[in-house]
RNA sequence: GGCCCGUUGGAGAAGCGGUUUAACUCACUAGCCUUUCACGCUAGCAUGCGCGGGUUCGAAUCCCGCACGGGUCACCA
């Protein structure tokens, strides 16, 4: 069997972490198996559609490393790949259902719709279901939508590629519409087409789809088309096991979000994977083509996955370590950029900087915070690095010796200072960390932080003499 | 409320009736490394698999009931 798997966006919005998700697991499933991934646009709720939003989200999934074989800009034989642009065929297929007696026009308003559903609310009622009251009324001049003619006492069952076997009754769903007033498929009926006319193979979604699946198979076999296989992927939760929603909390859930943050994609995949998914390894750390490697949809968990921010950051932090410098430049420069950071300053110092600083990076954002933490912020001395001072024997003759050594050194480089804080320590009989720690709190006011020689040297020469006499004065 | 799905440590998660004394990963803790921190390495971290029954020589794994959590019940997708 060809395997033709697809992703089936609508462009109501920006590409979340669910979505993305979704198209993941498609794209790596097809990449497999040989097979072919397809992204058809599901636009037929007209009212919600934004203008951008197909662009949007192809351009962020091509960001993410996920690429297609056919879609809207990939004719493959099958297309259109916009359902507004398949109208013909929902029409056609709609009218054949009618005409052999397994759907009907349906005359009513929302307003009659609506005091029908009230009624049934009001008479207790566990199911509102719509009660056929237009199923043998004549054809008439006026608007009308069609309805499918839910087949009496019906068992539909399916096996599920996660969930294995899921049964739903026919008496538990209602006639509903596969066409809207305004002529446009609903999204069952529309999905259900296509699937069978782009030859789907397998249906990988979302869990919160799984209830849509009994009414796709009764379209799929009233007009004879063959099932595809269906796989229905746990929800994405958040820490208290909702599914994820713009409520919940402070939890970054739009791809857009993580790049504007400086989060890389191969990093952004690799968790995604793991998200209903796990590999059959001991690690899991992997990059885009591992993982196609070792996919297999036998793993995919049927439980809820919790969106885990601390692993993100792990993830990328892991895939941050793998960079080569010039990549970490090319990740960390904007940030720096937008806040000022690198205006009087010379390519080579912001590559040192990214240097001294990437193997603590988290994402790329991140190297703002970093810097302001060890180079910017205002200079004082936290408490725990003025006791150690104070304790320190020599220190203030240290300081003392070092601060002329600095002051006359040719070149204010790292190898040149390391040289320099060495000598010193000679010169007053300091070594080990009775050296070294004075003149990391001198120059930075605190006990701990990268590299000494090379941040003394990135600090430049007027500021670390300055804060060395600040300390000083405080030890006076 | 009906229907559907799920429930393994602080978190993700493996496990598919018997070499499981419950992998692996994150987080956390301790130690090592290092001038400090970070990185890296090592070790520790569920007498227990939502609860109660049952099937079996044997169950986290199969069956039933209950509880809890979630999803879904649109002329939205």
């Amino acid at each position: 069997m060809d395997v033709r798997v697809r992703y089936a966006p609508s462009p109501t919005g920006y590409l979340h972490i669910g979505n993305a998700r979704t198209a993941l697991f498609n794209y790596l499933f097809a990449r497999r198996h040989g097979g072919s991934f397809i992204v058809r646009i599901e636009d037929t709720d007209v009212a919600r559609n934004v203008d951008t939003g197909v662009e949007d989200q192809l351009s962020l999934l091509r960001w993410l490393g996920i690429d297609w074989d056919e879609s809207i800009d990939k004719e493959g034989g099958v297309g259109p790949y916009r359902q507004l642009d398949r109208l013909e065929w929902y029409r056609h297929y709609a009218e054949a259902l009618i005409e052999s007696g397994m759907a009907y026009r349906c005359y009513c308003t929302d307003e009659e719709l609506e005091a029908i559903k009230r009624e049934q609310e009001a008479s207790g009622a566990d199911r509102f279901h719509y009660p056929r009251r237009c199923l043998d009324k004549p054809e008439q001049d006026a608007p009308y939508a069609i309805r499918f003619k839910v087949p009496d006492a019906t068992r539909y069952a399916f096996d599920d590629l996660i969930k294995d076997t899921v049964t739903f009754q026919s008496e538990d769903i209602g006639d509903w519409v596969i066409m809207k007033r305004n002529g446009i498929p609903t999204y069952n009926f529309a999905c259900a087409i296509d699937d069978a006319l782009m030859k789907i193979s397998h249906v990988l979604r979302g869990e919160d789809h799984i209830t849509n699946t009994p009414r796709q198979l009764m379209v799929l076999d009233a007009l004879g088309f063959k099932r595809p296989i269906y796989g229905h992927m746990p929800l994405i939760v958040d820490k208290d096991g909702r599914k994820l929603s713009k409520r919940s909390g402070s939890v970054l859930q739009y791809i857009s979000q993580f790049k504007e943050r400086g989060f890389l994609p191969e990093a952004l995949f690799n968790f995604i994977a793991l998200l209903g998914w796990s590999p059959d390894a001991k690690a899991e750390v992997f990059t885009p083509g591992a993982l196609v490697e070792r996919f297999d949809e036998n793993r995919l968990s049927g439980s809820p996955a919790t969106f885990d921010a601390g692993k993100l950051h792990y993830l990328n932090h892991q895939h941050i370590q793998r960079l080569e410098l010039d990549e970490a430049v090319a990740l960390c420069r904007p940030f720096l950029e937008s806040e000022g950071i690198t205006e009087d300053k010379d390519p080579a110092w912001v590559r040192e900087l990214v240097s001294l600083l990437q193997e603590r990076l988290d994402y790329g954002a991140e190297i703002v915070d970093l810097y302001h933490a060890f180079f910017k912020g205002p200079f004082t001395l936290e408490t725990e690095a003025r006791e150690f001072l104070a304790a320190t024997d020599g220190a203030a003759t240290l300081l003392g010796d070092l601060k002329g050594r600095l002051q006359a050194l040719d070149t204010f480089d790292a190898d040149a200072i390391k040289q320099a804080i060495k000598q010193a320590g000679k010169a007053t009989g300091m070594k080990g960390k009775q050296l070294f720690m004075p003149v990391r709190i001198a120059i930075s006011g605190r006990m701990k932080g990268p590299d000494l020689p090379r941040m003394i040297s990135l600090l430049g020469r007027e500021t670390v003499l300055q804060r060395v006499s600040k300390t000083l004065d405080t030890l006076e």
